[in-house]
DNA sequence: ATGGCAATGTTTCATTGA
């Protein structure tokens, strides 16, 4: 079974590459983010026709999440946003799915240290810690996968001492990484060993992809009876590659059955 | 010299992302 998590950055603009990356890898489930559509603008057609039942949380211009699941496979229980936790903007969907509780987050960006957006980052995932720990309590398979806007150590970073202190890399942002996995969760990708320099963003700008100056701030955590399954954690970067890429390639991990 | 790109709606610029 694949899991994967992608943030689009558009999924009006990025739909044809879905279409075809789902055709070429045949993910399971599959968490997006980024898709800034309003949820009657959300392409329902196009997806069922690549096999996939979709359940998603949406807006215009900004965030948005969707759940894809295959067809075949059942989804209940589905969850928008964090519950208690007021927020207009639409970044967390959950819902479980062949006995998986999957967990898409959008985590804030935070834009700058000094920004209120940096406080509300840090807010949220307070919020956020909160609800899996909840979620955890209740479900042994917990998958939480998305774009987490946090690199969780100086390896996650081309440039460590250009990004120190800056926002993705700062101090409270890895404390609030940590205690999402202290609510009982594994950072897939490092149940592996894995090449120095594996990120999945990348700026758009300084030709920042062919020189490898990324981060690695997608994740896929797992609680340790999905981690005893996992066979591979890996960042799909040839996405990066080509016509109109989102600036994040998808990570995916391999479940055994 | 501290930018550069991409997507969006507020559209021929401003805002946001990371």
């Amino acid at each position: 079974m694949i899991l994967a998590a992608w943030n689009v950055n558009s999924l009006n603009v990025r739909l044809p590459r879905l279409m075809a990356w789902l055709a070429t890898n045949k993910p399971d489930i599959v968490c997006l983010q980024e898709t800034k559509l309003e949820d009657h603008k959300f392409p329902v057609v196009d997806i069922a026709a690549a096999g996939y039942g979709a359940h998603f949380a949406g807006q215009k211009t900004y965030n948005g999440v969707a759940i894809l699941a295959r067809d075949g496979l059942a989804v209940t229980d589905v969850v928008m946003g964090i519950p208690g936790h007021a927020d207009d903007q639409k970044r967390v969907i959950a819902a479980t799915i062949a006995g998986i509780r999957v967990v898409d987050f959008y985590v804030p960006n935070g834009q700058s240290v000094d920004s209120d957006k940096y406080r509300y980052k840090l807010d949220w995932c307070a919020a956020a810690a909160a609800f899996l720990r909840d979620e955890l309590s209740r479900h042994a398979n917990v998958a939480v996968m998305g774009d987490f806007n946090v690199a969780p150590d100086d390896r996650d970073v081309h440039d460590p001492a250009l990004w120190a202190g800056q926002v993705l890399c700062t101090a409270p942002e890895r404390a609030a990484f940590r205690e999402f996995l202290a609510a009982g969760l594994k950072d897939s990708f490092r149940l592996f060993p894995q090449p120095p320099g594996t990120f999945s963003w990348w700026d758009y700008r300084q030709l920042a992809f062919p020189k490898n100056h990324g981060m690695r701030i997608d994740h896929i955590l797992l609680s340790d009876p999905l981690a005893a399954r996992c066979a591979a954690s890996r960042i799909d970067r040839n996405e990066r590659k080509g016509e109109k890429p989102s600036d994040h390639a998808p990570v995916l991990v391999e479940l055994m059955d």
